[in-house]
DNA sequence: TGTTAGTTGCAACTCAGTCGCAACTGAAAT
DNA sequence: ATTTCAGTTGCGACTGAGTTGCAACTAACA
């Protein structure tokens, strides 16, 4: 897992004041579930979580607050390559961008953080005129551990 | 638009007869709409486009075949940054991965093949112990056009 | 031409995510 | 402290993508 935790918790929350975002009681549930959050957690399991710290929290009041902390780009939402169904995975952004690879034979998750990819995100910023904001690079196939066995 | 159209029309319907996929009618008429695709239609669009060329389609062997297509690798399934809903695109599989980049701002996507992208594919399999089988590197940010203006 | 495994249309369903609205509340001004 | 009000919330109803069970159908092959 070559993800440096660099920052201290309650960070999230601290993102937002910077920008004028106020903070509710519901808010601040959801931002704690994310900033503890282990890893790749979708809607639901987030509202499950928040409702722990603060019953009254509504799923709709989860995708909102989603949607705006993907807006600030805080977070960074996940297909998974749809491993288990159609919905989205949501992480904190912290740090660098990080390639996710998922095992279509065990569903386990891995991250991998690149120079070449850095590299390639500046190809194309320089090759195509375009400017960069979001990147998600996912890759499907078989883990170390199943390679063998397939 | 960098994709080598190196195939004749008719391609896919032969990749399902090498592999013992029986042909009905129905499923000529969804390869036929996705041979032919200029790029990018969700599923609806493809089974608006299939009912021109036979009726009886119905919504459920759209996707019934996409799911087919999709596990026997012919087409690739893109979500396109989800700037237009959750939906998802889908597009015939033909010569090398390409990334697809969405503007944020006007909507438009574009495709760009890239060795760097080969490379960051093959540092995978290497430093991961990966076996790489399906990737979707998707980008969001400004097109050329649109830099200026934002 | 008969046989049958694989495929289809249909209708009912599930589930993620959205929306309109009245009630509520955080935070800034008094 | 109290007032004020734009921004936020819960609720319930809704939308739209994708799935499923099943009886009827059909492609492919003997």
């Amino acid at each position: 897992m070559p993800l440096p935790q660099t920052e201290a918790p309650g960070r999230l929350q601290a993102h937002c004041a910077e920008r004028g975002i106020r903070m509710t009681q519901q808010r601040r549930a959801i931002l704690s579930v994310m900033e503890t959050a282990s890893k790749h957690l979708d809607a639901s399991q987030i509202l499950r979580k928040a409702k722990k710290l603060d019953p009254s929290v509504d799923r709709s009041t989860v995708y909102r607050t989603l949607r705006l902390l993907k807006r600030q780009g805080l977070i960074d939402e996940l297909d998974l390559m749809h491993l288990k169904g159609e919905g989205h995975y949501y992480e904190r952004k912290l740090g660098r961008d990080h390639i996710h690879m998922a095992c279509l034979r065990c569903g386990k998750i891995a991250e991998f953080v690149s120079d070449e990819f850095e590299k390639l995100k500046q190809q194309v910023e320089r090759d195509c005129r375009f400017r960069v904001l979001i990147s998600r690079l996912e890759i499907g196939g078989y883990c170390g551990a199943c390679r063998g066995a397939h």
